[in-house]
DNA sequence: AAAATAAAAGACAAGTTTATCTTTATTTAA
DNA sequence: TTAAATAAAGATAAACTTGTCTTTTATTTT
């Protein structure tokens, strides 16, 4: 369902919501090696995310990259819908251009049920709110 | 969470079932121009599913693609996992090498939950029941 | 037997995603 | 003020997916 990208964007945005929320930051250089992840590609998604407002950097010795406030109080899809776009979550797993409740494909009702529910976590649940349950029942990043 | 190339395969059988239950066949031409896919893109995929079993086919004049009773027979499941592998309705959601009930990644309760349902769907039901339901409730391909 | 039809197979090309490497800009600290 | 650290940006490449075109093989019909 997702691509690799959003994957990676969504691991790390976890982890620096966890890591970064006594102030401190992180490097590219560290959050790859502890989520296992291509650097540099890290570093493409982190700069796109920074650049919208969903994460924050700051450069130079002891920089890098945190999350502040206002940053984890966003839900989760806000990530989600900027790296793999606002479709990801809501289009025909048949890929049927038009695919409804009225104008259904076969798998519709089901896959339907499914997606929404999933939606529902990522949509209303802040990114804050995801990250303590990641710290109390000791989730894996 | 699927690839076009099972997108494809999905319809194109579901098509088959539909249209060839009286022993008629049905063209690469005429199934690509019916579901607007590309021709020879569509091509492979059935081929491969022919040679797999899934489907059946013979050449010359009024040959084509066709599902006999054997074929129809299978769980959709099949086919989704002859062309994205078995793992795709599988995998973690996070691309986590293991996510399980012990060892969960966040999004792991929700998504399993809801996937298990598209799961069972498409393993417990036959192509041939799917089909009836596409004619029955006049399902899009 | 020849011609027509249609799948099968192979080669290739275009597009997209993922990954790597290098250079530049910014900030801090010595 | 210089050196070091780190994000930002740019260029390139590798890998994978998707799409197209051509040739071959099998079958049927005339």
């Amino acid at each position: 369902m997702f691509s690799k990208s959003c994957k990676y964007g969504i691991r790390a945005v976890l982890y620096l919501a966890v890591k970064t929320r006594d102030g401190s930051k992180k490097g590219v250089q560290g959050i790859a090696d502890e989520l296992d992840v291509p650097k540099h590609f890290l570093a493409k998604i982190l700069q796109e995310l920074s650049r919208k407002g969903l994460i924050s950097s700051i450069k130079g010795p002891h920089g890098g990259f945190y999350m502040d406030a206002k940053n984890v109080q966003k839900p989760l899809i806000a990530v989600i819908e900027s790296i793999d776009g606002p479709e990801v979550m809501r289009s025909c797993i048949l890929g049927l251009p038009v695919c409804s409740d009225k104008n259904p494909c076969p798998l519709h009702s089901k896959a339907r049920v499914y997606r929404d529910g999933l939606l529902e976590l990522v949509a209303e649940q802040s990114i804050a709110e995801l990250a303590k349950s990641v710290e109390v029942q000791n989730l894996k990043i």
